[in-house]
DNA sequence: ATAATAGTGTCTTTCAGACATTATCTA
DNA sequence: TAGATAATGTCTGAAAGACACTATTAT
């Protein structure tokens, strides 16, 4: 038998296999605290617990796994995340009561005004504090999977500026060193920071301040891939 | 309905989903060379071209998709490698011609002579330089993920002594320095090298030597999950 | 002027790069 | 002793930590 006959008759039903659903950790930072966007179950199994935002793959919808993930993104938020990430594949036979499943997990981030009235005319999709997540009683294995997600946020503050894609497109050096104590907890001294990022050219100033008390702070945007950026030497953690 | 009905009624079949697969890349070192593990298909799809060790998840035998890997390795091999790490996984519509497939890819290290042996055994499975992988037409989207291994071990091998697992349990540090290079194809300075394993503990001298032309070299194991250890500074590139 | 916040100067510390030097083996 | 390889000494340079200092706004 050739390829094509095999693939002709190939059914895929034949075989047992597990079930693939996509899910995101979306990340943001408003009023002091880094915060996780999560959904209120409405149908079994796990109904009425907190969960990620995802689903299972759509073979017609879908033509990556990424696209699976802004997708199912979108429809809770009604906006494409700036970063989207692939984080791990959890897999194993009791994670779903359904059966053996697969979710493929992804960490994005976005700016809490991106989204703000998509999520407030809702009461099923909500940001809640990281700080305050372990102590929730989440669907599935989701607290593992933040937990996971936090992790890899920590490393990448400590040697990126992905924490940048959690604020509005301008925004000002204290506001994104902010976001990166937000993330690893603890403080940054401010002189290291800024002279890395200067150094690297990763900012662009847009020659506007903006002021609040004492002096007016100067806004930049991210640089032309600067997201791919990484410092050859980490901050201290 | 309560969730205890819902399962119970659930049935897997009556929905679409993505074949399941995991792959392993499985890299040694060896006279010099970094290799790969490559398999030669015996069966449709892709007959007769080179691929990685992988295949479908069990729901029956595997426990986790770190299961699904070491069960395919072990069979190639008569081993289950002493590293083994999840890299990516890859998803689409046509990287597999049955139909949307999803591949869990792990990367995974381990010493030559330990599978030698299996490996002479059988002429559909090799070891073969990684610097000539490229040239070859391998099945699937293998080739990509191959690449995408390589560049995640070649960062590891700056920042970590993770390459150590393509040795034997007892080797030189001008053997591990030798692994290092190999991988990420450019010499590094010994006393750098040496320098941060020394501070950071991360071997162990056996007291014993191996000697071959000139001066012996101290044997070194690895010491107690140095597999962790990042060193906060990366060497050059 | 004072308080508040933004931003800089500069000294110290840490650790990798470079490369010369010494050590230990075999022939 | 010469050749080969292992291992170390040590100077330089780059970048982070620490923290004091200056700058610019509002009241």
């Amino acid at each position: 038998m050739n390829e094509k006959d095999y693939i002709a008759r190939y059914e895929k039903r034949n075989f047992d296999a597990p079930l693939v659903t996509v899910d995101a950790v979306l990340f943001t930072y408003h009023e002091g605290f880094l915060k996780v966007l999560l959904v209120k179950r409405s149908a079994h199994p796990e109904k009425g617990k907190w969960a990620l935002p995802g689903g299972f793959v759509s073979e017609t919808e879908d033509n990556s796994l990424e696209a699976t993930a802004n997708r199912k993104l979108k429809e809770k938020t009604s906006v494409i995340p700036p970063y989207l990430e692939q984080l791990y594949s959890f897999g194993g036979p009791s994670r779903d009561k359904r059966g053996w499943s697969v979710t493929v997990a992804y960490t994005a981030l976005i700016a809490h005004q991106c989204c703000a009235s998509a999520i407030n005319t809702v009461s099923s999709v909500d940001w809640l504090p990281y700080s305050q997540i372990s102590q929730l009683s989440l669907a599935f294995d989701h607290q593992e999977i933040i937990s996971r997600a936090h992790e890899r946020l920590v490393q990448k503050a400590l040697y990126t500026i992905v924490p940048a894609f959690a604020l509005p497109e301008t925004f000002t050096l204290p506001e994104l060193q902010q976001v990166h104590e937000a993330i690893i907890g603890k403080p940054i001294q401010k002189k290291s920071f800024r002279r890395r990022i200067e150094q690297a050219n990763l900012l662009v100033d847009t020659g506007e301040k903006r002021s609040e008390k004492g002096r007016p702070a100067a806004l930049y945007r991210l640089s032309e891939s600067s997201a791919d950026h990484k410092f050859i030497r980490n901050l201290e953690l």
